[in-house]
DNA sequence: CTATTAAAAGATAAAAAGGTCTTTTTATTT
DNA sequence: AAATAAAAAGACCTTTTTATCTTTTAATAG
């Protein structure tokens, strides 16, 4: 549904605003330790998510990435926008091109409420509110994969 | 969530659910037509179900595909696990290694539900019965672009 | 038994996605 | 002003997915 490239591109931006500000920037390398995502390839999303404004940068040393409260306010539906392209998210789960409820595919009434609530939570909440609620719930965001045995 | 393979091999075969028998074998370059899938691409797709005994094929003139009542009883979930392997479609949202209730990724109490029930849908229905389904609903199954307007 | 028809099998090609590397630019620090 | 650190930009490589083509095998009809 999401390609590797928006996956990427949702957790480092809410990565970049639990722990970012202007005062304080992350580099590429640091945030793609972190989240264990390769850093050359993070960095070509992040100029894109530049570009879009999602995110905010400086260069030089002392430089990086950062989220304003500006930023802040843009949507995960931003991000997707930006890297997928929407249609993504609203694609027939069997590949039909013509899927609605005039004409459903075998399974739209079961995607088609999934699609509404992921995409409302997607569009209605801002990344700085999403990030908030993930802080809350004590949910650390990351590729690595944590062993769990010991 | 689900590659183009998966979804090509589950239309056709649906399809073949409704329009073929024993009786009444249908040719990759048919159904291709019919459903507007690249044949040879399709040829290899019933190729690994043959294998994987969901539908059936006979060889030399008059010969095709079909679906026998056997196979009838196979399911959604036997065509992605084949085709795609049923992992995918129950990955993490996000990508997320980890992401289960105890230790959620942001939208996991949103996509868990979804995958539950499609995934009752694709197993606990098989295809005879899903295709049925599909018939009754009078839903023609095709990735023809159909133009609505005239 | 021969010709024919259609699937099986496998090699190959094209496109897309994912990932890496190198050079250039810009801001900062010394 | 020079050195440096980090992003920007773009070229390039690799893998996976999607698609095509060719040859072989098998069943059937005549």
């Amino acid at each position: 549904m999401l390609s590797r490239a928006s996956k990427y591109a949702i957790l480092s931006t809410l990565y970049l605003a639990e722990h970012s500000s202007k005062e304080k920037k992350i580099s590429v390398k640091q945030i793609a330790d972190e989240i264990d995502v390769p850093s050359p390839f993070l960095a070509k999303l992040f100029q894109q998510l530049v570009h879009a404004k999602i995110i905010s940068s400086v260069k030089g040393p002392n430089g990086g990435f950062f989220i304003t409260p500006k930023n802040g306010k843009k949507t995960v539906c931003d991000i997707i926008e930006n890297i997928d392209g929407l249609h993504k998210l609203n694609e027939c789960f069997l590949g039909l091109h013509e899927c609605d409820s005039k004409n459903p595919c075998p399974v739209h009434f079961i995607v088609e409420p999934f699609k509404n609530s992921i995409l409302r939570k997607f569009r209605d909440k801002s990344i700085l509110e999403f990030s908030k609620e993930v802080a809350d719930n004590g949910r650390v965001l990351t590729l690595k994969n944590i062993d769990l045995e010991q």
